[in-house]
DNA sequence: TGTACATCAGTGAACGCGCGTTCACTGATGTAC
DNA sequence: TGTACATCAGTGAACGCGCGTTCACTGATGTAC
């Protein structure tokens, strides 16, 4: 599958951002396995030497999706913060509503795929930005002492917990958004 | 690695067995990517194609793969639950316990190795009951109506995510285990 | 107890595959004067 | 405004790798009579 028309010009244009959204389509088509230097190549319709003019090695094409995820993502916690007064229920729903929307951008970022993400401040200046707003919803939240870490962890790692098995098929027959939302405001299971 | 010793007899023996848990070594010491049919055959000291005898496939060794785990995975947590008084504290911390220790059994278990789990009934079967285990040790908490099932899907989400974000390095510095005791029990973060 | 023979569990060589990566190269672009 | 030249962004071919899997085969085992 080719995703680009065939180039008039030698040179490409932005050949880096291309093989961003073909990787971040193959992401999306077959989880993190699917994302190959060569098949990003071919879609952006450039040889597969032509990739390392834009991206050292593999591992910073998916350092460079990474980041962008993480910004995808804490742009959805900070909407769902925004627009709510029971921030952290909502935040909790978009948490899980995230993952079920992009099981492979989620997977990436959440995942082994990075082995070492210390070996890019950008990304994790991401996730610390990603991860600060989580906290920050913490600390406006009702019923909770401001800044009480536990409550915090807690919540998240129960928003986590849910979204990994509802990608890894462990919940078959629910649907993984209303878990989210009977934990996150602690309601009944419907059905 | 060699890890038996050449054999003096042209039959192996116990071929199926020892596939098995030098595949188990291989997820133990690289994860799921390590697994492979052609190194657990070097292993065993065998050839590559002798172990079409014992497997159909490869998808076939990393099912029964999935299966011993969650058959550890389920006495791990009966035997948690039946040594406590605060079985479901215990039942977490247990659960945080087993992902650390074998962090790629746990991935194997419950990530998109095995993709189609329904394939194996076995595997259906051993994670029923591992899941059951699970659900019984909430019906038997005491501030918790017995049988809620938000209540138990809350705790399981709570542990199988912090476990999660412990493998994936979301969680550095602290220590799991430590932090599945503090969430199970309601305590405090020590530090 | 011995023998013919089916069956089973291995061998070893080979297959095709797609991958990440490197290399010497060439066409296009931009800059200095 | 034109030209020499450095630099940049591509090409295309090739590399070695390890993988899953298949094939015709052979050595060992077990069973029927």
């Amino acid at each position: 599958v080719k995703t680009s028309k065939p180039r008039t010009t030698y040179h490409h244009g932005d050949l880096r951002a291309a093989l961003l959204s073909a990787a971040r389509a193959l992401l999306d088509e077959g989880g993190v396995p699917a994302v190959t230097l060569r098949e990003a190549a071919r879609r952006a319709g450039v040889s597969p030497a032509a990739t390392y003019r834009h991206f050292a090695d593999k591992d910073a094409l998916l350092v460079a999706l990474a980041v962008q995820g993480f910004g995808e993502f804490a742009a959805a916690m900070k909407a769902a913060f925004e627009a709510s007064r029971e921030p952290m229920a909502d935040m909790g729903v978009a948490y899980v509503q995230f993952a079920v929307d992009r099981p492979g951008l989620f997977r990436l970022m959440f995942g082994p795929a990075v082995a070492d993400r210390s070996k890019s401040p950008e990304l994790l200046e991401v996730i610390a930005r990603a991860t600060q707003l989580f906290d920050s919803g913490m600390k406006s939240r009702k019923d909770v002492a401001p800044g009480d870490p536990v409550a915090a962890l807690r919540s998240w790692a129960t928003m986590h917990g849910l979204a990994m098995l509802a990608l890894d098929n462990m919940l078959p027959g629910y649907d993984p958004v209303m878990l989210a939302q009977a934990l996150a405001k602690k309601g009944r299971l419907p059905g």
